[in-house]
DNA sequence: GCGGGCCATCGGAATTCCTGATGGCGCCTC
DNA sequence: GAGGCGCCATCAGGAATTCCGATGGCCCGC
């Protein structure tokens, strides 16, 4: 038995599917039963029921849970004393990105991390927050920018900005589209992004109040893609407000006159991990950047 | 990082030899040397300093080793609560063995485990005292017989019965050795055991006491290696004294009529693993056997 | 009855780990 | 001062383990 056992079954028994467990932990759904198996096989216990709807935790598999994410909690917190303990703190630190570099001002952030600490790496990943959440309780993230709202006590997050939102239609429809209600909004074709999009939530709650649904022609779960799409006429989307303004100064987009919510910036990373000194290093920059304190704190409310 | 990182390392901490943990682990040094080093890069942090006569735990190094230690405990726990829900036991229980397997009563062992317990494995390893307290130590054994002294507090044991101890000697010797005393023995050949043995430690004991020192002409680490090289005339040998009788009995060897102290016959096991429901299955058949009350009890005094 | 979802298995490839041999360094003895 | 020994690190090759794409079997829903 090692620790990717223990990983494999933690995260399998949350999922209750191989293979969301295996997307999770970034390996292929054959080596996630494998573990499984092994790790029964080693323990002479069936740790799950094989459902045809997914893997069900057996009542010796809900005990033995609870000491599994002991010797994990135990393990990663051998590995943050050691963090605390290194001369010069080393390590990389993955950060997820749900929007361009820009925005997230990761030229800055890279700089004052290299200044402070020499020996400590960034991996900026491109993601969107519906990837970055599962990517960070996987472990494969050790923190991320993500958008909207955070209820997971498991993970912390603190918020840097309010994103405005607006909606974006092609520069070509700019016509038809001078002061629309909802229901004329509705009506057009619209570039949808992937339902665990913050704009996607502020999108169906929009139409949800007016008790319209848009029509879907398209999905793009990037936001260069999205304003591609939009900007290529083929319907709207709804972007980050001063995108939208920049890109309508250039005549490449129309930013249809109406109002929107806005979606929380934050940075997130795993409520476990949150006193770990790579983690608390970004932390500590990033607020300095975005004039905020962030550290060993209270969540920030949702 | 893997728990395979950490047993080595908790090892090594514990030697202090490369080589010797290596033994320990029954693995080979440039294994134990690669395990440390991957760790150590891992971790971003030394947790050795090398020195001509060994590895040197660092500051670090030391603070981590409980961590290590801590890690290692909760994964042990996991498969011991495991054991514990196991519809039936299962697994394999690899007991030491240090001497013949009539005297351990190990047939007997076998059918009441087999019984009590159809899917539980026994393996008998041959060794010594001196080797089986190590790999016991290593967790290459999950229980051993041991002969004499016990004081480790990380190991438990219960008295199974005295060992009844005499000197052996060479059938052709009987007329020279009718009534010898302790010098004239000593001036004898004696074929030796390794020092690690609890007969070695009575031999020198008997000699110290008179303040004489036996000839070494050849050393035996096997019973029945050493019971073969008295019975060939090589020299005198100290040996359990009911199969000096036996043999005594055939013409092949000579008792010589001397009394020595008896040393105690153990079963060991890790302390931490007493409530191992495996190690307890094994614990209450040899009870059995031996009309004893093995168990979750205070170490027998030593 | 058919198609889809889910997990298990297989064979081959890739990766990791181990081992025997060997080298470098420091220390001790002659 | 030189040589030998002890100890750890490295290397190349082999062995073992793990991963992955493809595929099959079973169950369920339409």
């Amino acid at each position: 038995m090692e620790l990717y056992h223990l990983r494999t079954f933690v995260t399998v028994a949350e999922e209750g599917h191989l293979t969301r467990a295996s997307e999770r932990l970034f390996t292929s759904q054959p080596a996630v039963s494998a573990h499984i198996k092994a790790l029964e096989e080693e323990l002479g216990v069936a740790l799950f029921d094989r459902t045809p709807r997914g893997m069900q935790l057996t009542p010796a598999g809900t005990q033995l849970l609870a000491s599994a994410r002991q010797t994990l909690a135990a393990a990663s917190a051998l590995q943050q004393q050691a963090r605390g303990l290194q001369d010069q703190l080393i390590g990389t630190v993955r950060i997820g990105l749900n929007t361009d570099a820009r925005f997230l001002r990761l030229i800055a952030l890279q700089s004052a991390v290299a200044e402070a600490h020499p020996q400590v790496a960034l991996e900026f990943l491109a993601g969107n927050t519906g990837a970055n959440l599962p990517a960070l309780r996987a472990g494969k993230l050790d923190a991320t920018f993500i958008s909207g709202e955070m209820d997971d006590p498991a993970i912390r997050s603190w918020i840097l900005c309010e994103e405005e939102l607006a909606v974006a239609a092609p520069a070509a429809w700019r016509a038809r589209l001078e002061t629309p209600d909802v229901p004329t909004l509705a009506d057009q074709p619209w570039v949808f992004t992937t339902e665990d999009c913050s704009h996607y939530g502020v999108m169906r709650a929009l139409f949800q109040s007016h008790c319209c649904t848009p029509r879907k022609t398209v999905l793009a779960n990037q936001e260069d893609a999205l304003a591609a799409m939009v900007e290529g006429g083929i319907g709207l989307g709804i972007m980050r407000r001063d995108v939208v303004e920049a890109a309508q100064r250039e005549g490449r987009l129309h930013l249809v006159p109406m109002q929107l919510p806005s979606v929380s910036l934050r940075m997130a990373c795993l409520a476990q991990r949150v006193a770990d000194p790579l983690v608390q290093a970004v932390l500590s920059e990033l607020g300095a950047l975005w004039g905020l304190d962030l550290a060993l704190r209270q969540r920030a409310s949702a």
